[in-house]
DNA sequence: ATGGCGGGTTGACATTTATCAATTGATTTG
DNA sequence: CAAATCAATTGATAAATGTCAACCCGCCAT
């Protein structure tokens, strides 16, 4: 692993108040390897044999059942995936795919768990993270039970506003199949969704958005940090 | 606080394995206190002072948004509730209320975050909750963003049988209004999904549920561990 | 260049789900 | 006991969402 890499993954808040020897010791059971675009690195109902961790490019995650399917969550650097099942050592419940070529680190579940026995600090990162992912997911869930698909559409594009450093006209970060996806919904109706968000403002060219009345998009949007805000 | 409250706190997952003086000196700063039914004992968006604990009754968690609102969630003894907020001290995402007269111990949060720096048994256990607590709420997410209404019904039956003991007949463990929200639909729709059971071999009589079919109902629910078991 | 190919869009339609109003039935309360 | 209350159900209707088919368009590869 170049030097840099070993870096910016010592940087994550997983990671940074570990002691050294630890986290030499959990990089050196890890591999970093390159992978195309569209390949499944994790299949659910597997066992977690790996923490996972991306380094570039970007993947989702996505579950299926009984024919259908549904993206969860799209995961991008540098940050990991499926830490629950890791320390549970209990099988992935969502699978995960590149979306793009991307780099990804993998460390042994084993080694995560020894160390996370001998190193508190370790041990304390972990568990913010996790509070964080499942504060995360409790706002997905609550987006999707309270609001309707045009609500959770004008939110997202808050959110991506917003991400996207505030200004009145932004790219969405993804396709738009895999956007309906995330919001649970069809791609036919995310088109229609757009349609119907033109009465407050927001104009659609491609992957552009435009934002042309703030105020109006948000009185219809009506965001919420305890669901919208993924700082808290 | 008695003692029996006391052995039976101890008890749990998170607490088991914990030294005895951190333990005392949780508890130390707790208190126990009897609520009548519906009295809101957590607002969301509130600081998150208290881990709760719910020794006897039911607790909703519940989330508003717009006007609307739906359950997320129902805590019933011994277990704890907004472990996540507890951690990271932040407010908050769900607001709580007794379902029936209920016996609930509070814990400082500062408490529970000074102990876990100072007790790595108890460190550990908090991963594991929060680890099983995260996966939870992802399975839910896969129910609502996979599955129909009546499929979501069908399966909800199914565990709820296997919980009272996997006999055919058995009643539901709440109000059919909450178990509307619970699964993401209105009760006029919760009343016309039972019907849509009826040709799978579900037959109502009033909270009492009994399958008579039981692989026909299988069959059309096609339950998956990854969704509906809930200890893996 | 041009012929697919795939994502996106559109229209027509079906299905699902919500809403509103009214009724039933059981339980509580004066 | 009767009135009041509330959950549950039912019917009628509306709104939201999904499905299917067709089409457009940009992109890539032959």
């Amino acid at each position: 692993m170049p030097d840099s890499e070993y870096r910016d993954i010592r940087k994550l808040d997983l990671f940074a108040q570990m002691a050294d020897d630890n986290f030499t010791s959990l990089m050196r059971g890890a591999y970093v390897q390159n992978f195309p675009a569209q390949i499944e690195l994790v299949t659910e109902g597997e066992p977690s044999d790996f923490l996972h961790i991306v380094i570039t490019g970007s993947v989702d995650l996505f579950s299926a059942w009984n024919g259908r399917d549904t993206s969860m969550a799209t995961v991008r650097p540098i940050s990991t995936f499926i830490l629950a099942a890791t320390i549970k050592d209990a099988p992935y419940l969502m699978s995960a795919r590149t979306l793009e070529k991307s780099r990804i680190a993998l460390i042994p579940s084993q080694d995560v768990r020894a160390i996370f026995d001998a190193d508190s600090n370790f041990a304390r990162a972990i568990v913010t993270e996790l509070a964080q992912c499942y504060r995360s997911v409790i706002k997905a869930q609550k987006d999707l039970k309270l609001r309707t698909s045009l609500e959770r559409l004008a939110n997202y594009l808050l959110r991506q506003q917003r991400h996207a450093g505030g200004g009145a006209a932004f790219e969405l970060d993804f396709e738009k199949r895999r956007l309906a996806s995330v919001l649970g919904m069809t791609p036919e109706n995310l088109s229609r969704a757009f349609k119907g968000l033109q009465p407050y403002g927001v104009t659609v060219t491609g992957t552009r958005i435009s934002i042309d009345n703030q105020a109006d998009l948000e009185r219809f949007a009506k965001p919420n940090p305890l669901i919208d805000d993924f700082s808290t």
